[in-house]
DNA sequence: AAATGGACCAACCGCATTATG
DNA sequence: GCATAATGCGGTTGGTCCATT
């Protein structure tokens, strides 16, 4: 593909931006807005490439960049959010709003992934170092369980970000936020706008599906988070009912045409309760059934296995509490690996191990305690 | 006081993707 | 459908600051 070429113009200034530069880059997007970073520079009088603009103005004018030290909430985000879908910093920005993905990314390489390596974690895959080696510990295997999981989220936050990205495209596209808007916008004004969640895939309510015995996962719907899940032309009727303290909002998808096929390719979509067509509707495409391996579908095992022990399945809390290591009281809100009162308590001794654990324990209960799960939490009856 | 090394972070580079004519 | 421009993104670099020797 054919490179920018104000890359390969001479004469541009490069380096280190200076207040008169700012100033200048700011009058300029304040009053016209940026239209063309290419044609910005010259209109606004400036030595640089629109590139370098564009990155000025993202990195660091922007009025709705929160600088500063980051919060420990912050920090928990990030690195749940990389263990889940890696170094995809863009991504992960669009869940710290007022930060930018190159401070995230800069936060992670010189803070957060020394941070994990003192801990003994392996930056890069999340997982314990000395698991690298086979030593087959339940905390590898509980890591090997969640990758499946992390495949799954990880396309639904991509999904998210790339919906973010179109928002903001047909933002600009009809001609929203103005420049004087960008400028002009006090908190208060802000707050008064409820925030709107990004439109998201959301497996979970796949998962709904899962729980209900209806929806079965292959084994290689789990190998690829693009795949479908697996729907089984079971004609009973399956209820479900929210909590009474959560809030099922009302379906925020675009309405899309699923198509759901029973065994041998029969239109079934007639057969859905609408609760379960409802769910899907817009989230996730439903395709003809495979078999399910006990192997591959873990959330299965874990929810079925909640059943067994439980005449009334639990909510998906209570599923994936069940692949928690071992669960040591209370949820740390902490960052990672850093003691507190409760961990100590319940024999967080220090030791490598106990670290990795404790890690791995605040992942997993994080995850429960996610907003994103919570959103969905519904509870099965009758099977 | 000078040299050195590490931490930090803004900015750059170049590839990938998307938009446009 | 193709070529090109524009933009997005992630990896990397280089300058600055500060602590240590």
């Amino acid at each position: 593909m054919v490179r920018s070429p104000c890359c390969e113009k001479g004469g541009l200034k490069k380096g280190p931006w200076t207040p008169e530069e700012d100033q200048k880059l700011l009058a300029y997007l304040k009053e016209h807005g940026h239209g063309s970073w290419q044609a910005l520079p010259a209109k606004a009088g400036l030595q640089r490439c629109g590139k370098s603009c564009r990155l000025r103005w993202t990195n660091y004018l922007r009025p709705d960049i929160k600088r500063g030290k980051f919060s420990l909430q912050e920090e928990n985000c990030i690195i749940r959010l990389h263990a889940l879908i890696g170094n995809k910093w863009s991504a992960i920005a669009t869940h710290l709003p007022q930060r930018t993905d190159n401070e995230i990314k800069n936060y992670w390489n010189t803070h957060l992934k020394k941070r994990l390596d003192k801990m003994g974690i392996d930056p890069g895959t999340h997982k314990p170092k000395v698991d690298a080696f086979g030593s087959g510990s339940g905390v590898l295997k509980d890591a090997a369980h969640l990758s499946h999981m992390a495949q799954w989220e990880s396309a639904r936050l991509e999904a998210e970000a790339r919906m973010v990205r179109e928002s903001k495209l047909a933002s600009n596209q009809l001609g929203f936020p103005s420049p004087h808007q960008l400028f002009t916008t006090t908190t208060a004004a802000a707050a008064a706008v409820p925030p709107v969640r990004p439109k998201c895939l959301d497996v979970l309510k796949a998962w709904q599906g899962i729980v209900s015995g209806k929806f079965f996962v292959s084994s290689d719907s789990l190998e690829s988070p693009t795949s479908t899940l697996n729907f089984s032309a079971v004609n009973s009727v399956v209820e479900f009912h929210q909590q009474s303290s959560v809030a099922i909002p009302p379906p925020q998808f675009p309405v899309c045409n699923i198509t759901c096929k029973g065994e041998m390719g029969e239109d079934v979509s007639n057969q859905m309760a609408p609760q379960v067509k409802e769910a899907l509707d817009g989230s996730i495409s439903v395709h003809g059934m495979s078999a399910y391996t006990t192997e591959n579908a873990w959330a299965l095992d874990s929810f079925e296995a909640a059943a067994n022990e439980n005449a009334s399945i639990g909510n998906i809390a209570e599923g994936l509490s069940a692949i928690v290591p071992y669960n040591c009281g209370e949820q740390n809100a902490s960052m990672p690996g850093e003691k507190t009162a409760t961990s100590e308590s319940c024999g967080g001794g220090g030791n490598l191990e106990d670290l990795q654990g404790d890690y791995w324990n605040s992942l997993l209960l994080n995850l429960v305690d996610d907003p994103l799960l919570q959103s969905v939490m519904i509870t099965y009856q009758g099977k």
